[in-house]
DNA sequence: GATGAATGAGGCTTCATTCAT
DNA sequence: CATGAATGAAGCCTCATTCAT
């Protein structure tokens, strides 16, 4: 019974410390990058001992995907709370995108660190984590078309080669969230670049032909 | 007189080793990574001893910039080659802007891996090579704004927001860059798939006029 | 609690194991000099590992600068006890002299090896070492002014330049230390020479008064 | 014939080459002792190709020796210049020891930047070069030896212990041209110290009892 | 003979990981 | 379990010397 307890209390220590390290592993690696990180760097940050370390993670390598792990987890979680059924009118149906779209880049905007991290030290770990990443992107690009296929479906979208075109959502859809971090994108606002980019991704940049202001 | 004859030939050797150096890192790199190559690896590979690596390169980060700039160099003078004046009229301005999109694809596609290594490695690097590459982003996206600008002002592009279209088609097209060299758009071909992004960058994937929204 | 004697137990071992290496560089330097001395002799001979020199110094130049601090203690502390009070009697005061200076001169033998390790590498590790030395230097022949003024002052010393007199009589100790521990004066003994140095030093090579000069 | 010309140029030319290594390495061993100096230095400053030191000399530390060799043919020449005939009378065998020293003060001052060089570089270079410069110092303190048997035959010196004393004197001179040329005696003046020291040399520091100020 | 490019053995140092307490 | 001292395998870089021209 009492050892009961006493095998709690220690988890619930042993989860701190956990949660100790990747937070200092988020700092630090942000700091430095992957590489740059020093092991001992995350543990005086965390106010841990270097032996504490390999208690909770067999390397530094991962540490690093436990801590992807931890923010995909908590990003995954937040985006999928933003769900908003699409209405069947064209019109309302691009402001209902909008909306999802901002909302998502808020959340993004909101990890935006750890996300620079990941984007910009993932590729360099190892070929492993460049897969991961990979997949992530791909994954996200099959969102982006089976969101394509659904529009066309409802004859919102012309026939197109989804998979070019999810894809170039996708890569569009980064880049932005990365101006949007450096802060190039601040004057125009999130909700202001969300909606111009919308209305680029629905009727590009040609002059259309009455395209969305048709009467 | 025979002093000169002398440099000119010491001059030659000097050039000789450092292009091999530069070759063999360019393999090197790709391999392994910035981080995983080895000067060891690049000298061995370029079949010189290990003192001559430092009579060329101060050191791994100085041989990364200089590959770097020898690549941008190469890659800038082929694509200047491409210039295509663009025509009056809107339908073929659209094929012209193929042919010159494909033909940039080309010459990137050509140099894959080394592109490929600065976007995926380069970040990683440090904050001074993170900047140059940041820079070298901003300068392409500055190109596509004047190419909208362009098209803006002879009716072939809509009144939109130019810094952030732009960004969006520099982020669409690295993105596909980089599946075209993971081989994931072999299937629809280099021109099949430039032909879906300029007509999904002129027109969006929304219905087209006269399309099923505007009976 | 249980931390405190941890960390008693850590600093003791720590300790132990920077003892360790100023032993073997002792040995090492003595054997190699500074310049041939390798720090991987130096954890050979302490019988640690590479990395722990690095735990407990910053390079080799600062391993030379502890152990010189520690020497110069080990030797200031043990030369301090010998402590003498000079008497009234220029007699009793020569021979007072000569027992002060044979104790320190046994000081210097017993710690013969690293005063000439000291001397001979020292000047040759870099500025800063050289001024250390010299700065030694200076305050042993301040020092020795010091004492000739008090000499002076009880008339057991004629007038003198005391900065010329004090440099010369360090330079002949240090030579005599010298010659001492190279073995060239075994013949006479450590007192028989301090003797001789100390009777130079009071009345010069000359004839003595009453000598064939004073008619 | 022409042969003979011929190779007595290129032998006059050869001879400049090696000059110009050996002021060049003088003044780089004195800038960065012996250890520092790299022989690119040296070559640099000579101004002539790398390939050529070795034409020359077999190796830095042959270098060395060969720079001392010169400069000790130098010093030695013009201390031997100086020959004076010491006279019968102790106060002018005195004045005319002055002379001497003073002379050969001038002389290692005038070469003061490598006597300096030699006496830190020296024994740090090897025990080669170690054993080249004791026997330096014992063949000076063989010279002050006999000096002193000569005065003592003469009357000019009391019974002493010629080896003990020779080689205080050494040593106290030694110092004093280091103190001199460090610019510690610019006061005083060669001639002062000098005077002092001979003084000091002849009556020690004690009282005396008329010695020389008998009437 | 003079040159300077090339060499490579070796030294220093770092840092992820192990281990004794 | 936590700790931090110790480890040692690598890596980077230097520089006296060699060698091709």
């Amino acid at each position: 019974m009492i050892t009961e307890i006493r095998k709690a209390v220690n988890q619930a220590r042993r989860d701190r410390t956990r949660e100790k390290l990747l937070d200092a592993a988020a700092l630090v690696f942000q700091r430095k990058g992957y590489h740059g990180a020093l092991v001992s760097d995350v543990v005086v940050e965390a106010g841990v001992g270097q032996g504490t370390f390999y208690r909770h993670f067999e390397s530094k390598r991962e540490l690093f995907d436990a801590l992807f792990d931890r923010v995909m987890v908590q990003i995954v979680t937040e985006v999928a709370g933003i769900a908003e059924s699409l209405p069947e009118n064209i019109q309302e149906y691009r402001e209902a995108s909008v909306r999802v779209v901002a909302a998502s880049a808020r959340v993004l905007k909101a990890n935006g660190g750890m996300v620079q991290l990941f984007f910009t030290e993932g590729p360099s770990v190892d070929a492993e984590f460049r897969a991961k990443l990979e997949s992530v992107h791909q994954e996200i690009a099959a969102m982006a078309a089976e969101y394509l296929r659904h529009a066309m479906s409802l004859g919102f979208a012309r026939e197109c080669h989804t998979r070019v075109i999810s894809q170039m959502l996708v890569g569009a859809g980064v880049r932005l969230v990365n101006e949007y971090f450096n802060g190039h994108l601040d004057d125009i606002g999130i909700d202001g670049a969300v909606r111009e980019a919308v209305e680029f991704a629905f009727s590009g940049f040609g002059p259309g032909s009455g395209g969305p202001s048709c009467p």
